[in-house]
DNA sequence: GTGGTCTAGACCACC
DNA sequence: GTGGTCTAGACCACG
């Protein structure tokens, strides 16, 4: 279910733990009101030490998206999907502001730009939409 | 000369300081054949220790960049220019891939992406080009 | 187990770290999948900064024979046997065409060299093989 | 007539300077009694800072190679050329020992090396001698 | 003057 | 506990 974790990308392992957590929500493989594997449950599925998923929650918990509900678990809030998706939308949107400013910087011209992106975008929505 | 380096933003300061010295170079600020400055010249001017320019200079040193003269100065290597621009594009482009592929791993419509693009570009290049 | 470093034959310490360590996974010391000893207790063992070992260490990694896990240490890499096998021998035959070549260019006889060889090779093997 | 200095060899250039003056000195190039280059027109010949050669010729003095007559410059001494030759044999036999003992050490069984030098040497030695 | 190396000690993030 | 980074200050060989 989950993609793999890379102990070697230099993005700590906590931290991707929390993006697919987040990434799940947004894409309602979690829902809300639903129950998050425990933290032991889930070090196995991501082979991961329990110790960093206990981190990870204890974020995702600080930032409203999971509530402990004590002797039972960590239990997704009502407006995790939402607050998921609004987060990814603005990271995205961080991100390509951020690398096209880059570009600019770079001297590259808006067009060789623009050709890069359709060429990608075209490879990446080839089959769908 | 050298935008700031930022010691609390996660990169590593001599990373920071390997790319300010690329990207010059790609800029044709150095050229190849001239010296660049020396570590403590250098340390100076970016308020970075000097041992941490040397570290950065060593890695530029691998990758070939940059060639170490004895006694005299590290080098700008023949192809520093041309390695440079192209890493830099090769960074940027594969920058644009991955944002746009999480993009659409995120169910965001190829609309939505594009319109937010076209938003930033003319921003950013509303005055040039 | 490790001979000792010498810290005055004008080859760096960090050298003769990396050598030391290459040559242990060579001879199979050090097998695929573990874990180097960390880097203040090889610090002690030789007699030598940490921070000297972390250099190494970090040399090694580059080189591609072991691997950095967070938290955990430096593992071998599990191509290093062959990798360090390999490049022994590489550089044992470099050595030995490149000192025949300058023989060669010295005017001394090909029938002297071999003599020389030869009286050496016993000395070598005498007991052994 | 000199073979080209190499400054990023690792081998510091006085000494380089050293090895070509004695190799020449080795090849009667130059012969007892006469005058070695002035400092200033070697260091013309091999594109290397006159100090360097300066202190070269303070190494091959100490060393009894050459001679300095005041006001003249330095003159080849007697038995200059039959040093240079020991020389330059003490040294590739050494060279030959270490290697093989380093082969040894590495477990590379006594005929992998024989059949390696053989080889080398038959591809070094094909059309003289 | 240059870069290269080593030591020392500190702080950090991660597990 | 682990490795990674940064600073400080020292010494060296080289040109």
């Amino acid at each position: 279910m989950f993609p793999v974790i890379d102990p070697q990308n230099g993005i700590p392992i906590f931290e991707q733990v929390c993006r697919q957590v987040k990434f799940a929500i947004a894409d309602k493989a979690y829902l809300p009101g639903e129950l998050l594997p425990s933290v032991r449950e889930m070090a196995q599925k991501m082979a991961v030490n329990p110790n960093t998923v206990a981190r990870s929650y204890g974020e995702l918990q600080r930032e409203g998206i999971i509530e402990s509900v004590r002797g039972t678990g960590m239990q997704i809030a009502a407006d995790a999907t939402q607050l998921c998706q609004k987060e990814r939308k603005r990271l995205i949107q961080e991100r390509i502001a951020s690398v096209l400013q880059e570009a600019k910087a770079s001297q590259i011209s808006r067009d060789d730009v623009n050709r890069f992106i359709e060429r990608e975008m075209n490879r990446l929505w080839k089959n769908s939409q």
